[in-house]
DNA sequence: ACATTAATAT
DNA sequence: TATATTAATG
């Protein structure tokens, strides 16, 4: 008996499935949403990681998702996943489709996006650098491409309004111009200012007082108002001044925007009915999370009283 | 490979 | 409605 006993555990270790056929569990049953808000990616896409998501990382706390959106190159994840989700024929969609939340364009990020295309000027502001500049966690090309292809026809639209000289509503402020062109459609792009310079046709303008290919790994904590300068017109990149010191409350940069404010406050309740936090994620979202009803007002960014 | 645009999908 | 995705084109 000893024999059969010794004979029968060896063939039971033989016959475990070796490492690679294991499934990696952390992955399969992690939902997709659990797996984009707690940043688990496979680990074949840990290697192919850049910087840009290290000097992102802190940016804001409430966004989510870095990880690469659809590359995903490893052929063992994929088929693992694929294989585990087949099998049953349940409405289980596996985590390969993930599909990450959709962006909300803040007022505060859409600030950003200004700056960045401003301080790009429009000839070199195409989605990827815009997205680099504006270093936004979990931004991707993509949104930033779509966000931009609205901005425009958002701009032309409005040159094409204030050309016609039909509509009077349009004012500057702090050497932004502020328009209402649309009543309705435009509440996001109202609420930054449109550097002049955007309307008219100039091919290019980079703003190169200082220009900013990259950033200094060191200043990864940056993040900050640029209300005043983009106002003022001098627009100026957060990474290269120290200062964090953001505005934690009430108006962003257009004295209008306060208004606007409370429409997108309201509308991220409407939008989000029932489950607010169930698709949605707002990257770079610092004031809006708002849930008057619960008491809550304001996410700081971050610590505001980081000078 | 990326950018742009229009059309369409969610 | 706002954003994403896709397809065609440069």
């Amino acid at each position: 008996m000893r024999e059969e006993d010794s004979n029968w555990f060896s063939k039971w270790e033989d016959e475990l499935p070796s490492p690679e056929e294991l499934i990696p569990l952390s992955q399969t049953l992690i939902t997709p949403d659990l797996a984009l808000a707690f940043d688990i990616r496979s680990p074949a896409d840990f290697h192919q990681q850049g910087q840009q998501q290290q000097q992102q990382r802190q940016n804001q706390h409430n966004s989510s998702a870095p990880p690469p959106p659809r590359q995903l190159n490893s052929t063992e994840f994929e088929s693992s996943a694929a294989d585990i989700g087949r099998g049953a024929g349940g409405g289980d969609e596996p985590a390969r489709t993930l599909k990450r939340p959709r962006l909300v364009w803040t007022p505060q990020l859409h600030k950003r996006f200004v700056d960045a295309v401003a301080h790009l000027g429009i000839k070199n502001a195409v989605p990827k650098t815009i997205m680099q500049l504006m270093s936004v966690d979990g931004l991707t090309r993509e949104n930033v491409a779509s966000h931009l292809q609205k901005y425009r026809l958002y701009l032309k639209r409005m040159q094409g309004l204030n050309n016609g000289g039909v509509s009077g509503a349009t004012a500057v402020f702090g050497g932004g111009l502020v328009s209402s062109g649309d009543p309705v459609t435009d509440h996001l792009f109202a609420s930054s200012p449109v550097p002049p310079h955007f309307l008219h046709q100039t091919g290019e303008r980079p703003n190169s007082q200082h220009f900013m290919p990259y950033m200094p790994p060191a200043v990864a904590l940056h993040q900050k108002q640029m209300a005043e300068d983009a106002a003022a017109g001098g627009s100026m990149l957060p990474q290269y001044h120290h200062h964090l010191h953001r505005r934690q409350m009430g108006h962003f940069g257009s004295p209008l925007s306060g208004q606007f404010e409370h429409h997108f406050l309201s509308r991220q309740s409407q939008m989000g009915g029932p489950r607010i936090n169930s698709g949605i994620v707002q990257i770079g979202g610092f004031v809006d999370d708002v849930d008057p009803a619960n008491g809550q007002k304001f996410l700081s960014l971050f610590p505001t009283g980081d000078d």
